[in-house]
DNA sequence: TGACAATATATCATATCTGATATATAATAG
DNA sequence: CTATTATATATCAGATATGATATATTGTCA
C-alpha cells in the first residue's frame, strides 16, 4: 500500500474522523472501507484498554510493546498493522465476537 | 511474532486443520486464536475466489499482487498478513457483514 | 505555579511482509 | 501419453511494520 499510506496521512491530518470516510480524495472504495477498518479497530482498542483501566505502558507490556506503538495503533496511525490491532485485542480478552461487531459497527460514531 | 511463525509452520506440516488448533504445541490461547483466523480468512478467500470462477492469475492481478502469493494466501502461509487477506476480499467485494461473520465462522469446516 | 503521570510524536535499526520470479506439482483435456 | 492450464512451493531484493528510544505535549493534583 504505497499510495494508500500518504492518502492515508493526508486525511489524518484534518480531524477526518468527524465524518465517513470514502472518496474526498481519490480513494476508492476498498481503500476506504480498509481505512475505516482499522480506525474501527483503534477505537475498538481504546475502549477495551480504558474500560480496563490499564495505562498504554501497561498494555504495551502485557504486549511485548512498547507504549508509543500502543499510541499510535490508537491513533490509526498507518505504521500499524490490523494483525497488531488483532493480536492486541485478543491479549486484552476480546472475544470472537466482539471483534466481528468491530466490522459492522465500522462507522465512525458507533457506540457498544 | 518471531517464534509464532515456527510454531504455525510445524502446524502446517501436520494437517492441523482436521481439528482445532489450541496448544498441542505451546500455544497460548491468544496466539491460537490469531491463527485460526488468519486460516479462517484463508478459506474465505479461497471460498470467493473459485465462487467467482477466478484463477489465482486473475485475483492477483485485480489486487496487484502474483500468483504464488494468492497461493500462499489460500494456503494461510505464515508470511500473510492479515492486512493482505482483508485487502483482497475487499477487492473480491466482500461485504462488512461477510467480513464479521469470519470471526464468528472460525471453528474449522464451518460452512456458510 | 511546578511536579508528576499519561499520552503523543519523531526517528531509526531490525524484523517481517510483499511482489516478482523460477520452478515444481497437480489437474484437465485431447 | 503430452500439452495446457491451474496451483503449490522456494527464494530473494525491496517495501513496510515493529519495538525501542528520545522528546514533546497534555493533563491532573497540590
Amino acid at each position: 500500500m504505497i499510495i494508500d499510506n500518504k492518502k492515508k496521512k493526508l486525511l489524518q491530518k484534518k480531524g477526518w474522523s468527524v465524518g465517513n470516510a470514502q472518496d474526498f480524495l481519490g480513494l476508492t472504495d476498498e481503500e476506504a472501507a480498509y481505512i475505516e477498518l482499522k480506525l474501527a479497530f483503534s477505537r475498538k482498542l481504546r475502549q477495551r484498554r480504558t474500560r480496563k483501566k490499564l495505562t498504554q505502558m501497561q498494555l504495551a507490556k502485557m504486549i511485548q510493546s512498547s507504549q508509543s506503538r500502543v499510541a499510535k495503533m490508537e491513533a490509526g496511525d498507518p505504521s500499524v498493522s490490523i494483525d497488531l490491532l488483532v493480536r492486541s485485542l485478543l491479549a486484552l480478552g476480546a472475544s470472537r465476537t466482539e471483534l466481528a461487531r468491530v466490522f459492522t459497527a465500522s462507522r465512525a460514531g458507533t457506540a457498544s
